[in-house]
DNA sequence: GGAATTTAATTGACATATAAACTATTCACA
DNA sequence: TGTGAATAGTTTATATGTCAATTAAATTCC
């Protein structure tokens, strides 16, 4: 059951065993979502979107024409406003995003998919969901439920009010 | 067993449900990972200093007087080359780290903590290690080692040959 | 109705990341 | 031994991410 010098240990080359094991569960969820990222970024790469890019063209081809402002957009990714404006420029520039001051509220700006983007998605969508299938590897559905259980827990413990 | 709307779905306020649930695996690995990056952060901020590199400075703790060239350090980083220039440089300048080129192969860089770097990391050194008994919030041992084994075989899946 | 507050978004400054191209040194091996 | 390949590190360019400050619009509340 135990696994002598920890496999984990000797990819980081460490000398000193954790401190604990959730210092070691910490670092084993930072370094694997390296390898996913670095994983989906492959993926995508030969489109030459990033993944947080085509997470945003997607939120956009959900909101559908009602469009979505910028902020809301933010806060379905990780990132924060200032981030969001950025690339939403940088998408904008490619021809996948179109952006409108909102009626209601003149301090919104919607943001759309354009008919470009639309099918820049439709092309990414099979190799991307094809990827799914490959990226968590060897583990099987209930593997994967309990990982997605447990670390629901690890956010909840974290989390602001919600 | 089948948990109704399915909690990270309403945390993304997506409309749609996942693929599959390698791909909610994935998802909840991320934003675990985002979590856990920003509570560490959140504990280092008092202290001016990022977790890439406070990790760096452990790391030539680690190495003691020998020091370690440049690129090992990166290589026990997720880190890729240019990054680490620019992070021991910036390290440099704020007195915590000491370079020298080195005798035995003069293409290598060797970095060193200095004293002013070892005794900030004597002072971050309890606050952080009583962090990691908060990160993995209410999980038990026993849940981290799942969580740890399982992991560890997604990384595996992608290895390179190690 | 109008001043104070809040909210949406942007700008600027800085730290991580990664890819590509480059310099300097060392190594492999014919 | 000497040339071509590999290695260590840097530079440049671009993208992501965060914080603090700013602008403009909407809301609160007297």
């Amino acid at each position: 059951m135990k696994q002598p010098p920890g496999r984990l240990q000797r990819e980081l080359r460490q000398r000193r065993p954790f401190v604990s094991v959730s210092d070691e569960a910490a670092v084993a969820i930072l370094r694997t979502a390296d390898v996913v990222r670095r994983f989906y970024g492959e993926v995508l790469a030969p489109f030459e979107i990033t993944l947080p890019q085509y997470n945003v063209l997607r939120i956009l081809r959900g909101a559908g024409d009602a469009g979505l402002p910028t902020l809301d957009v933010a806060a379905r990714l990780i990132e924060s406003a200032p981030g969001i404006t950025l690339m939403m420029d940088r998408l904008f520039k490619r021809g996948w995003v179109r952006r409108r001051r909102a009626r209601a509220d003149r301090r919104q700006i919607l943001c759309y998919l354009t008919a470009e983007g639309a099918t820049l998605l439709e092309q990414i969508d099979t190799p991307f969901d094809a990827a799914h299938a490959r990226v968590m590897g060897g583990m099987t559905a209930r593997d994967c439920r309990t990982v997605i259980r447990l670390l629901e827990r690890v956010r909840q413990a974290h989390s602001s009010p919600d």
